[in-house]
DNA sequence: GCCGTTTTCGGCCCGACTGTTTTCAGTCG
């Protein structure tokens, strides 16, 4: 799909343009990038199908961006992008993916110390030259420092947002060859891990060749490492790195078993396979030299006396022995959600109408679709005051008259202040079908005063739910601090609903701390933040991580009848 | 460069925060 690979160009043409100081452009440019980004029909299809024209159609992109993709769906290349990066030799999208560093800086540091990509800056800082620069000092020299600390440690890793999507394109194309009985996906997308380091195919081919061949051409290859018989490791331009592997087939649910890991729970189950009297490997369950188990991974934990996990639970944090006890909790399954309780829309910083998200909700099959936008204190996405919000609940009103099969709910995210506070009166907060609370600012208060601020918004009578309740940013910001046993007894006690925040993105809360959560008794809604109709498809993401979590439908509120979920969240305190 | 229920030209989201300064540039979302 050209989309994405076009929103990083358009993107970084954006971050070029700024440093030049051209004004608007940029913003038109980084708008182009996000429509590309939630676009779900393949801009090459349009291009065929309706030539410049279509391409002119899809929001924010006018005749400049559009002869911009035509360039690069004919030639691969733009060329004011080139132009631009002739001008500019730097690698912008690296040095701005720094928390705290932006346009103005880039171009500093590459007129005054020559700096062009990360290494660079990294050693400009460790030599203390960023604190003599304007406006810089020593501790906006050791923030940077910290943040490519940070970037390095999430280095060669892709969002399992990004990843899951190629993943699942490739694995297509594989079943499609002729001589391939079965392929599947295994490693850290299979687990629905967070972040991916590489993508693990496996195949059982009678002409495995034809396989290797079909995969080390693929158009998304960009450097083959290494082709043998089995197998195949390659670098995708995506930057991130494959293997195939080709097995047979009396190995391949032992194979499957073994690259989905994790590399923990493999170890503990090598462990538990001994105990026993066996041996387990990626070719089978072995007593002896004889195979016991190996076409099938269900198999293999049988013959161990375990019950089967779901891939996300293989974290070795205690699944083995609940499995062992047959007390495996009975988890919420995929598409088991009633309705999404995250959800922007144009009247901030969302790219569609109300009835278009209403819209497409219901072809999800969901049930209803509360809209949260954002509120006044978050200036920049347009956010609503008291006044926009009563007019979006009269926009509201009407759209539920006119439509069927779908329930608009009234909410809104309000924005949690530095001291706790929310920035919408409590009469109209009161108004609304469902209030979601979050924070958006202060990141790095200690955690004593963080907790204090959650606290004291968990605490508030009209907060249902609070919205990513850590705020990390995967690979880019680390979550705020909190005493989460303190926040989790407060949401208990006060039946404040915590989100699973499905956006490949955040993913908050993890797994990890649902489970925690969930100890506690607290309950959890799983939602989007969609910006866009095609986000809304996101929930598998959060469901994923409710799943890590061991958290049933029980545990969520959106896999409840509306009218349960209603009557809980009345909670006059 | 994009966009139009005031506009095909003339606008273009803007407030809070931080670290630098001693009035503000740069970044964030």
């Amino acid at each position: 799909m050209l989309n994405q690979e076009l929103a990083k160009i358009f993107f970084e043409m954006s971050l070029l343009l700024e440093m030049k100081e051209v004004a608007f452009k940029p913003r038109a440019y980084e708008n182009a990038a996000h429509t590309l980004e939630a676009l779900e029909e393949d801009v090459k299809d349009i291009y065929k199908r309706e030539g410049l024209k279509g391409l002119d159609a899809i929001p924010a992109v006018g005749k400049g961006i559009a002869r911009d993709i035509e360039d690069f769906i004919r030639t691969g290349r733009i060329k004011e992008y080139e132009r631009l990066k002739k001008k500019i030799p730097v690698d912008v999208a690296g040095l701005s993916s720094i928390e705290g560093v932006g346009p103005k800086l880039i171009k500093t540091l590459y007129n005054t110390l020559k700096i062009r990509k990360v290494s660079d800056l990294e050693r400009a800082a460790h030599k203390g030259k960023l604190r003599d620069l304007p406006r810089m000092g020593e501790k906006l020299e050791a923030k940077i420092l910290k943040g490519i600390e940070f970037l390095k440690t999430s280095h060669g890793r892709m969002l399992l947002g990004e990843a899951r999507p190629i993943a699942l394109m490739i694995l297509g194309r594989l079943k499609k060859v002729k001589s391939v009985e079965d392929a599947k996906l295994a490693g850290s997308v299979r687990r629905w891990q967070e972040t991916i380091g590489d993508l693990d195919f496996l195949v059982i081919a009678e002409n495995p060749k034809e396989v290797i061949r079909t995969f080390t051409s693929m158009p998304e290859v960009a450097h083959i490492y290494s082709t043998g018989k089995t197998k195949t490791m390659v670098r995708l331009r995506a930057g991130i790195d494959a293997d195939l592997r080709i097995l047979p087939k009396e190995s391949f649910g032992a194979a499957i078993q073994y690259f989905t890991g994790s590399k923990d729970h493999n170890v503990a189950l090598r462990k538990s396979a001994i105990k026993k009297g066996f041996k387990l490997n990626e070719y089978g369950l072995y007593r002896g030299k004889k195979l016991v188990a190996g076409i099938d991974e269900k198999d293999i934990y049988k013959k161990l006396g375990l019950d089967w996990m779901s891939p996300e639970m293989r974290t070795n944090t205690g699944e083995i022995e609940a499995a062992q006890k047959h007390k495996l909790p009975n988890l919420i399954e995929y598409g088991a959600l009633k309705g999404d309780l995250q959800t922007q829309t144009n009247w901030t910083d969302g790219a569609n109408s109300i009835e278009e998200m209403a819209m497409e909700a219901k072809k999800m099959g969901h049930e209803y679709i509360l809209i949260t936008d954002h509120t006044k204190s978050l200036a920049m996405t347009g956010g609503a005051d008291e006044k926009k919000l009563l007019r979006q609940m009269k926009e509201i009103d009407r759209l539920n008259k006119k439509m069927s099969g779908i329930m608009i709910l009234k909410g809104a995210e309000v924005n949690i202040m530095k001291d706790g506070s929310l920035d919408i009166s409590d009469s109209v907060l009161s108004q609304l079908d469902i209030v979601g609370a979050s924070i958006h600012s202060h990141f790095t208060m200690p955690e004593k005063e963080q907790t204090a601020r959650l606290i004291r918004a968990i605490e508030n009578p009209h907060v249902d739910i609070i919205f990513h309740p850590t705020g990390r940013s995967l690979m880019k910001r680390e979550p705020i601090r909190l005493d989460f046993d303190g926040v989790f007894r407060v949401a208990k006690k006060t039946r404040t609903i915590l989100e699973i925040n499905a956006h490949p993105r955040r993913l908050d809360l993890n797994g990890e701390l649902v489970r925690k959560a969930k100890e506690y008794g607290v309950k959890f809604a799983i939602s989007t933040d969609a910006h866009a109709v095609s986000e809304l498809h996101y929930l598998d993401y959060g469901i994923a991580q409710a799943r890590r979590g061991w958290a049933t439908k029980n545990d969520i509120i959106n896999a409840w009848p509306l009218t349960t979920l209603k009557t809980f969240l009345k909670k006059e305190r």
